[in-house]
DNA sequence: GCCAACGTTGGC
DNA sequence: GCCAACGTTGGC
């Protein structure tokens, strides 16, 4: 199973949005680096949930539940979208600036690529930030 | 196909 | 609100 990251504004789409909504639709990716990694994303993997601009932290685990397919939002209809569900909120939120600190995690791409809204998260990476927001599955 | 101009993201 | 990084656009 293939892990994720995947950012939000939270005064756009928040966390507690998301609980409250059971699901969502992750539209309005309009970039083709981050619409790859939605493309490769299979039913049941393992999203981080990151909010961004505000609070700057990972702070919940979701799980895919709608494989790549059109974004209606998406005028020119090249782009897609994949949708979500909550499955945790982490014990302790893990916030961008212990990640940075972190020996474990430099090459994470949430670091060396700080744009990317959609991104992969290894196996071995997943695991330290699992343990970093005290979290299991 | 290059590259300057411009727009957007996102941390601080 | 500023600015660095970086993606996109468009003229040539």
């Amino acid at each position: 199973m293939a892990h994720w990251l995947m950012k939000s504004e939270p005064f756009k789409y928040s966390w507690d949005q998301l609980v409250k909504d059971g699901r969502t639709h992750w539209d309005g990716v309009r970039n083709y680096q981050a619409a790859n990694n939605l493309k490769a994303m299979k039913v049941g993997d393992l999203a981080f949930f990151y909010h961004s601009n505000e609070g700057v932290e990972i702070v919940g685990i979701a799980k895919i539940v709608k494989e790549y397919y059109p974004d209606p939002s998406d005028p020119a209809g090249k782009f897609g979208m994949v949708d979500v569900a909550p499955v945790k909120k982490l014990v302790k939120p893990v916030p961008l600036k212990a990640i940075k600190e972190d020996p474990r995690l430099t090459d994470i791409a949430l670091v060396r690529q700080s744009r990317l809204s959609v991104q992969p998260v290894s196996d071995e990476h997943w695991n330290v930030l699992l343990e970093m927001g005290e979290t299991s599955l």
